[in-house]
DNA sequence: GGCAGCACCTGAACGGCGTTCAGGTGAACG
DNA sequence: CGTTCACCTGAACGCCGTTCAGGTGCTGCC
């Protein structure tokens, strides 16, 4: 029955899926796992380094390969895949210019300035992509069809 | 005596410049002000209305002109010369894809594809950067002295 | 088999946050 | 001279992240 650090970031995640960040308090982390909020904080030393976690396992299993558009496809449904994804992504991936592992990767295969634009603005568009379809599912905003071709046609400009 | 909006809106980027977005609450700003927390609602109807404010007014004097080389540039000196400026504004623009004003300006002078990739990479960066040296200013890392020089290589590759 | 050690958890508290609401006060205005 | 209204106070509400002392039950060692 106990749980372990993977069940955490695992249980964080159903929760951010579920409610989206602003609601992704250590609270409702523990809640998910039957557990007192304290019990967390054997398992991670602070909020910002599950969502780091967090973040890690949400690129986990994106293939990296010389293929750009691919890869950057790839990238960007990983995050759309769970409710705030790239904004998780954004806000732990933000302390590290240079030190971002998947940076690292990119930077294998082109050079190393084209990685670190393409990497800004894939996750800044999914980011932003992902904030309008909530806004517009609360009818804040009319919904815009365009998102997904306005995505690659800015990877077509990055990458020419 | 009494503070006006644009009292309200100053001393937020007052605060915001001394402690840093994490610390700009809504009690500090109202002590800033020699007013009690409740004032501010008289104002502005939640603190992401007042950050928005606090965005519009960063970016208020930038000039947005067919050379958008430079006008990128400026866009970068403007959000840098607040702490956590380019923060404040990646986070209030993100709600509102195409509905940015900046984006507008920017696509009236070339294409609004080049504009929103520009403008994601521009801020991008920019908060990038300006996390990377409050790390670094903190001794969590260490200084990189190539990161304007980035910035404009990242723009050669967008412009390119 | 018994005992030490450790991983995991509880319960209670702390200070701080954004926000609300009823009510006060003083200047501007007819 | 009375009213209106912009601006503010004081007190509270429910939530947050985090700490800490202490419990409990499995693991492996003598």
């Amino acid at each position: 029955m106990a749980n372990t650090l993977d069940d955490v970031v695992a249980g964080a995640l159903r929760v951010l899926d579920a409610y989206g960040l602003e609601f992704c308090t250590m609270r409702r982390v523990a809640a998910e796992l039957e557990v007192r909020p304290s019990a967390l904080y054997h398992h991670v030393p602070d909020k910002q380094t599950l969502l780091g976690l967090m973040a890690d396992r949400l690129l986990a299993d994106v293939q990296v390969d010389a293929d750009l558009t691919a890869t950057s496809t790839r990238l960007r449904s990983a995050m759309l895949a769970v409710r705030d994804g790239a904004e998780v992504v954004a806000t732990t991936a933000a302390f590290r210019l240079g030190g971002f592992a998947l940076e690292a990767d990119l930077a294998a295969h082109s050079d190393p300035d084209v990685a670190r634009t393409l990497l800004l603005y894939v996750v800044g568009h999914t980011q932003a992509t992902q904030l309008h379809r909530q806004a517009a599912a609360v009818g804040i905003v009319a919904a815009d069809p365009d998102l997904d071709a306005s995505f690659g046609r800015g990877l077509a400009i990055i990458l020419r």
